[in-house]
DNA sequence: ATTGTAGACCAAAACGTTTTGGATGTCAAC
DNA sequence: GTTGACATCCAAAACGTTTTGGTCTACAAT
């Protein structure tokens, strides 16, 4: 580690001292209260006034002082997002995409954002807390719900604006943007069924989250919808991860008869499944197909290819963060919850017809 | 898509109205000066009085309002991070855990961040000026520098404050925190010659990105203190995503004769490139060598594991957001630049000693 | 002449904090 | 009994905006 010996930057900022009302209203002569208004366009100004002050202002190079707008609406202009993850060393690759999603659309709409990640659990809520009562932001954007989500009640309790990227079991209704992960699934097996595959097994994830337990049923519904049985060998529960899925997918090519295809519940874990068939000598599209859920950009570029489900996380990042404002400023305070029906995304790691 | 018939949730918000310095001061009957430097625990209030007013304090569940905090200081508690990159569906594993890092601790310090992605060019520039000249941010994290790099130039020319991970070429000092990457490729290229490895190829990346310039640096370099001859046909540049690594590799591969050890510029061309090698039939840890460098957490749970520099970025993003809110509240106007020498971690894909 | 109305404007309050520049009282030193 | 030092306190200004609740003028209708 090596450091300079002399450093010599400044950070004297060189901007010019910025206009404010008042400076406006000296130059035009005219009272601060009517620039304001002039400068929002009410009708109560005359429109030469009008000119006068958007000339002035335009000289004057004025932007208004958020600070003092954010005081006078008591509103913070920013939304909160803390991911729920253990550690930093996470590996989500929603999250970069995700948060570009409502970063860019919260930009767009004047927003900042809060960000922070938590494990889930009581130090989660207690951020959730901590940032409600001081009131740090105008609303939530809660992401990977749970079963039982306390954040969730949390909210809906304290009457906290907040949109959810998916649902749970245990609130009244509220406003989210989920994917139909149950439909995904059962797209998933119903493909896998019509290439001939009798022995689908399936590894989910912890099922207190809310997708994998849709998910979860999604699969059972595909089995049941293509006559095929369900057997709890051929059903394991990862852990989310690359290497998770490689361990769950060894074991899986260890029951006898092995099955002919290994649905993950996402791309990571059907990552790591195409690495232990391969490390077993199998041919992913073959011997054995492989598909996943999230169509993360990975999955596109994996070898094999990845078949698997498509989950639009940009778009979702941008409606809600869209929907939520919308909520914070009362234009839609209101608003509809979208569930989204996904799409199949094939590609090789399924393989074609099975050799009956 | 479905939408629901009826929606209940309410967003009254169900707090008490929170209690201001003026109710402290009501109660305890004291002027709000007093009340105010009491929980400041300036010394010209008496013991009693703080004690008192500190009491008050806690029975009101006083929280001080961020909002007009803000105003009086003139400050906005956020800092600015804008991530360059081509449309939404970036796939960097940096992003994540950088941003989690500069997120953690800004939560800590009491700051907010603004986040947006912008491509590279003028519109990022643009938004740069946008967000400095409306004083939405107090300072700026820059990422991904570049060997000429505007976004320095400019923020320096303004005296803005910000801090870059990562060096340029075309300012004077600033304050950074960075890995050295040339030091970090001369160990991994030091590591393939001793293993025996004499054609050793290179997938660098862009060279305008100045990582990828140090990067290739230090591959020049290892090859140079190895005693080991420079071909140009061995040295190539990709994209950094795992598609252009594989596409890459293949070309290396067909090289006569073809390359024994591949070190590619990041991870994600390295796992491109092993999966190039395994379309060939290669063995990679076996028949052919290939490193990558980052460390991201997909190396570990790669097969094989993949040999890689190491690269803290979390704590790389910590440091940074000290520095920077160090230099925004005086306390560290000029911090020391930090340049970190990264570590080799070694895992099976560049295998053990070559078969001469 | 009075009343009403509409158009144009604005002083002051409000948002809740921090800082400035004293004020007041007490006690010791001279 | 004056002076200085110190401890304690506070009114008012400041941050820059938006909103409230008007006023004033001109002109038309009565």
């Amino acid at each position: 580690m090596e450091t300079l010996s002399k450093t010599f930057w400044i950070f004297d900022v060189n901007q010019p001292m910025p206009a404010t009302l008042k400076d406006i209203a000296q130059k035009v002569g005219k009272s601060v209260t009517t620039v304001s208004r002039a400068l929002h366009d009410y009708d109560d100004v005359s429109p030469e006034t009008k000119a006068l002050v958007r000339q002035a202002a335009s000289e004057l190079g004025y932007i208004p002082n958020i600070l003092a707008q954010r005081l006078q609406k008591q509103r913070t202009d920013t939304l909160g997002f803390i991911l729920p993850t253990f550690g930093p060393r996470f590996s989500d690759p929603f999250f970069s995409e995700f948060l570009a999603g409502i970063g860019n659309k919260a930009t767009e709409l004047g927003y900042d954002i809060l960000v922070a990640t938590r494990p889930p659990g009581e130090e989660e809520l207690q951020a959730y807390r901590d940032i409600v009562q001081s009131y740090r932001v105008d609303g939530f954007i809660i992401v990977r719900t749970r079963r039982k989500d306390c954040r969730i009640q949390y909210l809906l309790e304290t009457g906290f604006p907040f949109v959810a990227f998916g649902r749970t079991e245990n609130a009244g209704p509220y406003p989210y943007v989920d994917e139909d992960g149950e439909y995904g699934m059962r797209l998933v097996v119903r493909h896998l069924a019509r290439l001939g595959h009798r022995r689908i097994a399936f590894i989910g994830a912890p099922e207190d989250l809310m997708f994998a337990h849709c998910r979860k049923a999604g699969y059972l519904q595909g089995m049941e919808e293509a006559g095929l049985p369900i057997e709890a060998s051929l059903i394991t529960t990862g852990d989310l991860t690359q290497r998770g899925g490689y361990e769950k997918a060894l074991q899986l090519l260890d029951t006898s008869p092995p099955p002919t295809a290994i649905a993950a519940s996402n791309d990571l874990m059907a990552l790591g499944a195409i690495n232990a068939a391969q490390s077993r000598g199998l041919e992913v599209g073959r011997d054995i197909a492989i598909t996943g859920f999230d169509n993360i950009p990975l999955a596109e570029t994996s070898h094999p290819p990845l078949t698997t489900v498509h989950q639009p996380i940009y778009q979702i990042g941008h409606m809600a963060c869209e929907m939520l404002v919308g909520i914070i400023t009362g234009a839609q305070p209101h608003p509809e919850s979208i569930l989204l029906k996904p799409s199949l995304i094939v590609r090789q790691s399924c393989g074609v017809r099975v050799a009956a």
